[in-house]
DNA sequence: TTGCCTAACTAACGTTCGTTAGGTAAGTTC
DNA sequence: GAACTTACCTAACGAACGTTAGTTAGGCAA
């Protein structure tokens, strides 16, 4: 067995190793893509070990897919904490955009990978992730009707469509953005925030 | 054979058939799930038939993007025509809004198989549609500079950022606008158009 | 020491996949 | 009417797929 491998395998439990490159192969090559066999390698295991720690290939897809919207989540939450109620509008809103954008590219595969895998999994599987991802565009929600209920934001806004469009607006970033460029993720979710703030408009 | 197969053998080409029931396909139930088997039992013909048309299943998935971006494009030239450099830049903002959600919801299964299976396409595929794509692109990138130049947007966009934000938001309609719901495609254009000309500020 | 649990293994199952080979019937051209 | 082209067909190939069965080595408890 290789050197590499062996180190890996020390390093963390079989199960967590199994998630995250799956979530890597996922994100990198699509779900049907990515057989158990690419993911048990990449894990340093047998593919038939890896039904030791999963039903089926669709359950470690759940699992992922929960995992990162539950890290996005957690990370809106804490954000939130940070720059709460005595924040305005206009800082409020760019603190949770900034915290959608960190989690989609500064917290390693599983949340960009349930961002872009989400939308073509099989229904089973969105059934099952449908819940965790719920409370998680809850938490926007709630973010646009407080800011409504203070005029902090235009009255009379749509805050579904807008909290739609955003989030859309911050998913499809997974598409062109690139990490490893000059511009910071602090600095793309500023200008992003910019742009829906203050709108096109001279 | 079944009637309703023979009906629609008749009505147009194999070629044709093949190619939208492909884009159906690959835009229900993504294109790995989607088995050539599957592309010629709804098209009427045998699975090695579709090889008299296609060189390959890959090939045969650039071809519907293609078709999918171009319909797009034209879509687009077709509505700056009809409003051009006469009308002001909120007017011209929305048609282009317009013309983009109409080709996603209103032109069959080309288009929105294009935006939704494009980025999860294999890497040679992607190649094959990437000028076709980028012409499009262009079409936005050369509306936001005019609109610049003309100073009916704000000096000081990111125009590259706009519309990159602006298409991915548009794109992001796919995974939760309701074409057959109370509200039109056209309301739902001039809506988004209006979030991002106004702004969320108060 | 015996017995159970954990976490892996090897081997294989049946199915489905994209694709190819080779044939055939119906038109079209010379 | 012979040669050629078009547009399909049937049959099958080898590879890859998700999954299961059965086994084994090590650790811990009674």
């Amino acid at each position: 067995m290789a050197t590499a491998a062996l180190d890996e395998k020390t390093k963390t439990s079989a199960r967590e190793r199994i998630l995250s490159h799956a979530a890597d192969l996922f994100l990198i090559r699509g779900y049907a893509e990515t057989s158990v066999r690419d993911i048990a390698r990449a894990a340093g295991i047998q593919a038939a070990s890896l039904y030791y720690h999963f039903d089926s290939k669709d359950e470690l897809l759940a699992e992922v897919l929960r995992l990162g919207v539950k890290a996005t989540s957690d990370g809106f939450d804490a954000s939130n904490a940070a720059c709460d109620r005595e924040c305005e509008g206009q800082e409020r809103l760019r603190a949770a955009i900034r915290s959608h954008l960190s989690a989609l590219f500064e917290h390693g595969p599983f949340t960009s990978a349930s961002v872009s895998i989400f939308p073509v999994a099989p229904d089973d599987v969105k059934d099952l992730v449908v819940p965790t991802r719920d409370e998680y565009e809850d938490r926007w929600q709630r973010l646009f009707q407080d800011l409504l209920d203070r005029k902090e934001i235009r009255s009379g806004t749509d805050i579904s469509l807008a909290r739609l469009v955003l989030l859309g607006a911050l998913n499809s970033t997974l598409e062109w953005f690139d990490v490893t460029g000059e511009r910071s993720v602090n600095d793309l979710a500023d200008s992003i925030a910019d742009t829906f703030w203050r709108g096109l408009q001279p």
